[in-house]
DNA sequence: ACTATATACTACCTCGTTGTATTATTTACT
DNA sequence: AGTAAATAATACAACGAGGTAGTATATAGT
């Protein structure tokens, strides 16, 4: 029902940067407006980079910028990155052996649910966010 | 998407206990068919009959036996008492400043998923959970 | 009163997540 | 070549959730 900081701020931050998708982002200048710490943001951008999502640019005039287009980038694909959608998919009552064969009481119900859950952020592109909303803090 | 393991425990054991709810259960019961740890199974024992839906029973012949009826106790009760259904409901992305007159950009897409979320876990009793379907470990 | 068996309470330990500090590397410009 | 401005990488600190240990307290039966 929560997703992780990490998960927060990687949304925040591509969210954000799909406004304009072709422009080079500094890290300082995200870290202005998304307030989110230089450090961490830094060290999740390189992952965020590694992942494909977005293309690192060293040296002076470096940054960050978009490698696929934000309408080919699924909200699925990004929280799978960073914190693996399978953890959020498991038995609600944490038993190991639960599933459609041998389900647990709230399995049939919560199966329900989640299938809703993953089915928006499958669906979901990176560009069908709305831009006239981007909060900064 | 998640609960944490203590809303996790807490289900497993009500939802156990709703079997048959007139019945005393013990932690060493308890412990040896829903295989959590006996200290912090005891230590969740006690918050939940804080909660008001168990009673605690001291000493010898001992033990844990309902308060109210399993057809008294939403799902959503539960969860709310052992972490708080509030903190699952908040922005998204993290900014404390989101809300309807001030939405960030997954506000209404997260808003229409966690009303269903929140809607079955509203509407569920314990005594709907399907007890043909007892998950011991 | 004593004992066995149960829960209550308090303090501590462990571990993953979050966040920070430091140093190294890369590149454009002059 | 030298400098400035950017990212990369690594190590470590702080915190909270989860889990454990040990002691105290309560109660039924004898």
């Amino acid at each position: 029902m929560k997703l992780s900081k990490t998960s927060e701020y990687a949304l925040r931050i591509l969210i954000y940067m799909s406004q304009s998708p072709d422009q080079l982002y500094t890290a300082k200048q995200l870290v202005k407006e998304l307030k989110v710490s230089d450090k961490y943001l830094r060290r999740l951008m390189t992952d965020l980079s590694k992942s494909g999502f977005i293309r690192s640019i060293q040296g002076r005039d470096g940054g960050y910028t978009f490698i696929k287009g934000p309408d080919e980038i699924m909200l699925y694909d990004i929280i799978d990155s960073v914190e693996g959608m399978d953890k959020l998919n498991g038995c609600l009552l944490g038993f190991e052996s639960c599933s459609s064969s041998n389900p647990c009481a709230m399995h049939y119900l919560w199966m329900n649910l989640r299938t809703d859950l993953n089915k928006v952020f499958r669906e979901t592109k990176l560009s069908d966010m709305d831009f006239n909303k981007i909060l900064r803090y």
